[in-house]
RNA sequence: GGGGUGGUAGUUCAGCCUGGUUAGAACGCUGGCCUGUCAAGCCAGAGGUCGCGGGUUCAAGUCCCGUCCACCCCGCCA
């Protein structure tokens, strides 16, 4: 080691020492006579002071150093005079004292700020993502991603965990995602896929008893993007034999909690709490819920029968619904800044955004361009239901459930943010008994809403089995009720608003798998061809299972305070799925193209 | 595929609505002065393909059309 320290290591303990530091020029402030460096590693930041005092030499050479060169010095570290300590620096009484001064590499002058993160385009911070990657939040992190991976892997170990890798090169699935494609050279034509997520191969490796697995992976998905989405993510994947959806619970409350506690010393409180999807749907409006504040979505479907409003009576007539949002204190807004929130809604997909301001609930107080058309009775009850008071804003939708349900969610969280009622913390809660099945309308079929392996709840089973003949099924029959109303041992772990978790216990009889395949209009055949691998292992003594997987980015990014998962990645790619600093994706040789069979037919 | 925001000095931005002399500011950079600063200070200086292409006009950073890139969102994705 050519050094004795980290900077940010150095204690007061320590004073009257000789030390010898490395490290980057975060910053200098050459007065001439004194020269102030704040030299800085990963450790943290020092204050180095050059005086002619203490060595005319170092002094001399110092005038030299710039912003990023990499130096060596050596000297004295004491503490610091009094009235010039630093306490903004943790280092901030200490300083060392330079006797030597050797610049072990020089800089060329930066095309970004390290020092003020926030105001430098995304852009520029990923075309030189090594200068972004230098400064102290992303270090920081990246030091709490590393963490909580460890953290992870303790825990686990400690509860019989085992490690174990599974393959990138795999095969194609077509249900869910995209694939990401990659040509087989010794099988021209063919191609492997790599993985949306290690899922057969875990299940796999129950059937082969482990009983207990895990894997903290990359997986990959070929969709569009988002602040929460990358082409390539990590998940902490897990999978558990002899269990059912309380033991994956348990597991994971005791996960998180142990993550929270050691890495950031947060105490979280478990058994986290608990919604069904339905209530989840009904009072926020969807299933992954910010339960950091209220402003419960309330429903008026019932009420607005007795008003004269057309649009509300429309949307009754059609068998759509009403559900209101209270803003609180806003009845103070004018007219243009009503306009603006509706514009918000309309953005989110809605007709229109109806409002009634509460200006005196006793005295019959209300104001609406449409306040007419509502008995008195019913705006009382209606500011009864959203708990409203003198001063608050009533805002309604009118449509369809699911548009109702998507549009109040957005603008619930909207207003949240608006008011400053999002406090800090972190709130788990569990979102369980999710329907099995989702119908699609463009295929006039069923899908899984989880994956085709999830099992139904064992009270709903026997629904499954009683439904025979799918395909005379159409919306409304009762066959399509009874099998939307089937539920799955699916469940997912929302922190925050941010879905970071989901899993199930799946199905390890094969009666109940073949039936599954059956009502999912997968015909045996396509069944063998796409998971016949997983299937046969089912023939063989597969025990009970189920398990999890947790999106490793987004927890990271909700524990460092980022809004991107950008921020705790070290080589993100863009909203084009691009890496600015490689040049990814890129050309190649016409010669490796020959070897794959591939020809290109560009658009 | 669709909607929105942005692209001007190394960086962050102003200028654009309402076209008109030499495109500004701050930070950074270069040089000088300066022995207790910590966003050091003071003085001087250099630095521009106004994303790219086309159009309108006597005249375009500014108006119009197209296009590329980045970000946010919808679709997509669990």
């Amino acid at each position: 080691m050519i050094r004795d320290k980290g900077c940010g290591e150095l204690k007061e303990s320590e004073v009257g020492k000789k030390i010898t530091l490395c490290g980057w020029i975060f910053r200098r402030r050459d007065h001439g006579g004194l020269i102030f460096v704040d030299l800085r590693d990963r450790s943290g930041i020092i204050q180095v002071v050059f005086s002619p005092d203490v060595s005319r030499k170092a002094h001399e050479l110092a005038h030299e150093l710039r912003n990023e060169y990499v130096i060596s010095v050596s000297g004295d570290l004491r503490k610091r005079p009094d009235g010039t300590e630093n306490p903004n620096l943790p280092t901030g009484n200490l300083e060392v004292y330079a006797e030597r001064l050797e610049v072990l590499n020089k800089s060329a002058p930066l095309p970004l700020n390290i020092e003020d993160a926030g105001d430098i385009s995304e852009t520029l911070r990923l075309r030189y993502r090594y200068l972004d990657l230098r400064r102290p939040d992303m270090q920081r992190n990246l030091i709490i991603r590393h963490r909580v991976t460890k953290v992870i892997r303790d825990y686990l170990d400690e509860n019989g965990f085992l490690e174990i890798e599974t393959p990138v090169l795999t095969k194609s699935t077509p249900e869910g995602a995209r694939d990401y494609l990659v040509p087989s050279r010794l099988n021209p034509g063919l191609f492997y896929a790599l993985p949306q997520s290690p899922q057969l191969f875990k299940q796999i490796l129950m059937v082969s008893g482990f009983e207990k697995y895990f894997q903290i992976v990359k997986c990959f998905r070929d969709e569009d993007l988002r602040a929460d989405r990358q082409p390539e993510f990590t998940q902490v994947d897990l999978e558990m034999s002899f269990v059912d959806k309380e033991n994956i619970m348990e597991i994971i409350e005791g996960m998180m909690k142990r993550v929270f506690k050691e890495v950031l010393d947060e105490d979280i409180n478990t058994p986290f709490e608990r919604l069904s999807f339905q209530e989840s749907i009904e009072r926020f409006g969807t299933d992954k819920p910010d339960l950091r504040f209220g402003l419960e979505l309330k429903d008026m479907t019932d009420l607005s029968e007795k008003c004269t409003f057309r649009v509300f009576l429309e949307t009754l007539k059609t068998g759509g619904r009403i559900k209101a949002i209270k803003g609180k204190g806003l009845a103070e807004l004018s007219r243009r800044e009503i306009d603006l929130l509706t514009d918000e809604a309309l953005s989110f997909g809605a007709k229109g955004l109806a409002w009634i301001k509460v200006k005196s609930i006793s005295g019959g107080g209300f104001e609406s361009p449409i306040v007419r058309f509502f008995p008195e009775d019913v705006l009382k009850e209606m500011s009864r239901r959203l708990e409203a008071e003198d001063g608050d804003l009533m805002l309604f939708v009118a449509d369809e459930e699911k548009v109702v349900n998507d549009v109040l969610s957005r603008m619930r969280i909207e207003l949240g943010k608006r008011l400053n009622l999002i406090k800090g913390g972190y709130r788990f809660v569990w979102i369980e008994d999710f329907p099995l099945l989702e119908w699609n309308k463009d295929e006039n079929r069923f899908e899984s809403m989880h994956h085709p392996f999830t099992s139904p709840i064992d009270e709903d089973i026997e629904k499954i089995f009683s439904v025979i003949g799918l395909t005379h099924l159409r919306p409304q029959s009762s066959d399509f009720r009874l099998l939307s109303s089937v539920r799955a041992k699916a469940y997912d772990i929302v922190l925050n608003g941010y879905e970071i978790g989901g899993g199930s216990i799946r199905i390890h009889r094969r009666d109940i798998q073949r039936k599954m395949f059956e009502i999912l209009g997968i015909s045996e055949e396509e069944a063998r061809i796409k998971f016949g691998f997983l299937l046969e292992a089912l023939e063989y003594g597969a025990p009970p299972h189920g398990g999890i997987a947790l999106g490793l980015d987004r927890l990271v990014m909700i524990m460092v305070g980022a809004t991107s998962i950008r921020d705790v990645i070290a080589f993100p790619k863009t909203q084009k799925a691009a890496c600015i600093m490689s040049g990814t994706p890129s050309q190649v040789d016409a010669k490796q193209l020959k070897e794959l069979h591939i020809k290109t037919d560009m658009p």
